[in-house]
DNA sequence: CTGAAAGCGCTAACAT
DNA sequence: ATGTTAGCGCTTTCAG
């Protein structure tokens, strides 16, 4: 049933380190040779045993991810799964998913089963890291002070951007709308936001609520004002703030955060800041795949992208500053 | 840095072997022995190398779960894929996850790397399942003539209930919203409502849309009239349907089909028909691990459950049958 | 350029 | 109850 080297050597009239050499090592065995065992290969259907290869070389040719399990389910972090499987893929490498509900490993559920880790859903100070590191090389998706290679999303870049852009359609009055600042992400898109609108003179203001829809549609009554545009922290929450300036016939540059679908299937559709989560997975399986040859970790602050569509193109090409222009915008609509 | 059972062998004063027992069949070991033994594993914090194991016993302890990448992510997916993992989880096995955009695999991937296969998104005569199957134990998310292990979600079922509920509720004209009937679920779904509706007099009426919120506003229209109820194919149907009919002020029984997070946001909260991915994921990783252990493929169907919300619970109670009755409710919202 | 020996870490089968 | 032998399938020495 299962082919060895050795029936391979045998059928090409060779010995089994010359079948490993050719499969391994082309050059090193003559081409008549090498030709007989390819043959005697692909008459066989001969696939080297992983497992044996394993035992031999010490390493699985398999990487852990290990994922939290979050109630309300992240899109994104399906595309970063995707980077980090495509790039696996491409290097002959599996991808082993360690899913629990609270994000927990055990250096046995890493030693002899895999050659490296990809820790997602950091936290400050998370333990982990230093815990497994130890033992195997890790890449985290996030930060840390450790020496473990870490690529993250620059999310003060993000929201820098996003200010800019409404800065640069003449906008002075620009607010944000945020979640509440415990997620480290979430900080940095204040800060970037701060910031930008700081060094442009502005004074900034925020509001805070949920991520979703409800955050977005309340927060904006704290602000006692219309003002002249709008950063959201998420594309949950823009939504919600486009509806509820919508019902109330006002129509302001709004920008969201995330890049989801979502942004594209409303009315108007919303420029937002495009997270760029597949190349993160991308670069992150680089990472550990480096880690694992032995090199030094890397420190990759990944930029997102703005992406403009109609709810700030509107405005685009404009020199006067915002205004609070009403008009009649249809009733937003999620599709 | 890596002990071997050789060490601690020494360092117990006995065989490798021996050691191998004391772990693998502690019964066959005398109690003192065992007990050195132990104290030598703990304090030189031996672990068995399961790739050593997994040559000597032919098999990986590791399953591949092949999914399909789509671009509009399923949550229920994930809800599903955590029923996988905690069965693995709890019977010391790993799951390694095999992603692509068209759910592709090949022999190749799983020889020597798993000892069984979980497909999903399984089409009608997948061509995946006999390839693999001639290979390793194959278990299908879906159904199949072949004869391979497999779990479905009763989606017949579950239109069923969410008909026979709008009949108890006394509505007599259903009409059900649904999805193009390429897939193998929405034809289910489509056969559920038209054969519990029939059975109770009624006579069929069905209007296609996507499956999401604009798929629900817009093909509610070409009914041409104001049924007294409504079975959605999917919640994102629902919540069109139900947004649709809000800003006509009218309100009417409406079930949706997921009973995905999203039917607890909206106003009216949606009545809907539960899939238990969950349970399907833990069924499924029962049946491809008594696969393995050579026990014949099992068949299981899972019957979905109804979850009543405001959405229709609004007329429970009532003897009378329905009335298309107008009121001033909100808008409906999602949050 | 090719082969022989040896062993990665573990555990059946066969002793004792 | 414990140990000896041998081998899972592959590849790194070291010889030829």
């Amino acid at each position: 049933m299962k082919v060895t080297i050795r029936e391979v050597a045998i059928k090409a009239g060779v010995s089994p380190i010359t079948v490993s050499r050719a499969l391994n090592s082309p050059d090193l065995v003559r081409p008549d040779t090498r030709a007989k065992i390819e043959k005697a290969v692909t008459e066989l259907r001969y696939r080297p045993n992983p497992v044996a290869q394993g035992l031999r070389s010490g390493k699985t040719r398999v990487v852990l991810l290990v994922v939290k399990h979050k109630r309300t389910y992240d899109p994104l972090l399906f595309e970063f799964a995707l980077g980090v499987s495509d790039t696996f893929q491409q290097n002959n490498y599996s991808l082993l998913i360690h899913l629990t509900p609270d994000g927990s490993v055990s250096v046995d559920d890493v030693t002899g089963r895999a050659d490296g880790v990809i820790l997602t859903d950091i936290e400050e100070n998370d333990p982990r890291i230093e815990k497994l590191a130890r033992h195997v090389p890790v890449a985290i998706f996030g930060e840390s002070t450790l020496a473990v290679s870490q690529v993250d999303i620059d999310d003060a870049w993000g929201a820098r951007l996003a200010t800019e852009h409404l800065l640069s359609l003449g906008c002075q009055d620009i607010v944000m709308v945020a979640g509440d600042g415990r997620a480290l992400y979430m900080k940095h898109r204040i800060r970037g936001y701060i910031e930008a609108f700081t060094e442009a003179g502005g004074n900034p203001t925020i509001a805070y609520g949920s991520l979703d829809l409800i955050g977005g549609e309340t927060a904006i009554r704290s602000f006692g004002r219309i003002p002249e545009a709008i950063f959201c922290a998420s594309d949950g929450m823009a939504v919600g703030v486009l509806r509820n300036l919508t019902s109330l016939g006002i129509r302001i540059p709004i920008v969201g955060c995330d890049g989801l679908q979502l942004g594209e299937m409303t009315t108007p559709t919303l420029t937002s800041i495009k997270l760029p989560f597949y190349e993160a997975g991308q670069k992150l399986a680089e990472a550990i795949l480096d880690g694992i040859q032995g090199k030094e970790p890397v420190n990759i602050r990944i930029r997102p992208d703005l992406v403009i569509r109609e709810s700030t193109h509107y405005w685009e090409g404009r020199t006067s500053r915002c205004d609070s222009s009403r008009n009649e915008a249809a009733s937003p609509t999620l599709t």
